[in-house]
DNA sequence: GGCGTAACTGCGAGCTGCTCGCAACTCCGA
DNA sequence: TCGGAGTTGCGAGCAGCTCGCAGTTACGCC
């Protein structure tokens, strides 16, 4: 994994090889973005307004659709709840538990089996990542 | 598959026997829930006033909450957009293309040996009928 | 460096999809 | 028929965004 800095670097230059401008609102949400993990939009906000405490709400809205347009970034939804942001090509999916509602990363290649049996029957591709997997965990199940 | 209005009359019934009353409200809504599938709040406001046009929404939210404590009903996310409603322990699933929409059922057993396989690794159960799964049809992935 | 302009931003109103408090009403066992 | 707990209508409120608009800013070009 490359340095924090780098990647934001890369996630910027990579908005503006698509003509887009690097403000510093965005290099702000880019760098909590690469700091931390699975952020709902208003913690987002939070962390940023830390240091710029003028920047918008819905700015921060509109870079979070911009970036995942990009392919930079995705949103997962865990259940309930706000949408929560990570870089885009995690390898992990989440399992969410309905009882406690603890998060348990699973690898992705878990679900490959099925993906490749479902394409096969169905013709249809599933992206897991999109939705998280609900259900119980081992200690809700008793 | 029993009649209609049978299988209205189980509903209610279960209700009663849970110390709960039995209105014609609650009965329009278990009607409309029986007559058709995978409907939205909003829907089934709709479809009620069609006959009770005093029915208020509310009163819609709050009947499918009870009849889904009852486990006489669930709810279904399709995606973004509102939650669908439907008779509990539908052996369906359903898949849905995020590029156009389409909706898609599929038996429920197909996950069958993804849930044993978690379970086994990872002591979790998935209740894969809470969340739509997400993905591209056959026609939309060209 | 200065300019022009398209991209971006802040502000605040508006929207969807519920959720809730409260007073009025109604179902149903006795 | 009656009492009271269960249910309802109404309307305000809320989370989580979304959008229109006027003002501001990044950046390619000179």
């Amino acid at each position: 994994m490359s340095r924090p800095t780098e990647r934001v670097d890369v996630l910027l230059a990579e908005l503006r090889r698509r003509g887009q401008r690097i403000t510093t609102g965005r290099r702000a949400i880019a760098e909590v973005l690469v700091g931390a993990d699975n952020l709902s939009a208003e913690e987002i906000v939070a962390a940023v307004q830390d240091d710029h405490p003028d920047l918008a709400a819905s700015t921060v809205y509109r870079t979070l659709e911009t970036l995942e347009e990009a392919g930079l970034i995705e949103h997962v939804h865990l259940g309930h709840g706000p949408a929560r942001w990570q870089l885009a090509n995690k390898p992990f999916h989440h399992l969410v538990c309905e009882g406690c509602g603890m998060v348990q990363l699973v690898p992705r290649s878990l679900f490959d089996e099925l993906r490749a049996r479902v394409v096969l029957e169905f013709g249809f591709e599933i992206a897991f990542q999109h939705f998280a997997t609900v259900g119980r965990c081992a200690h809700c199940r008793d």
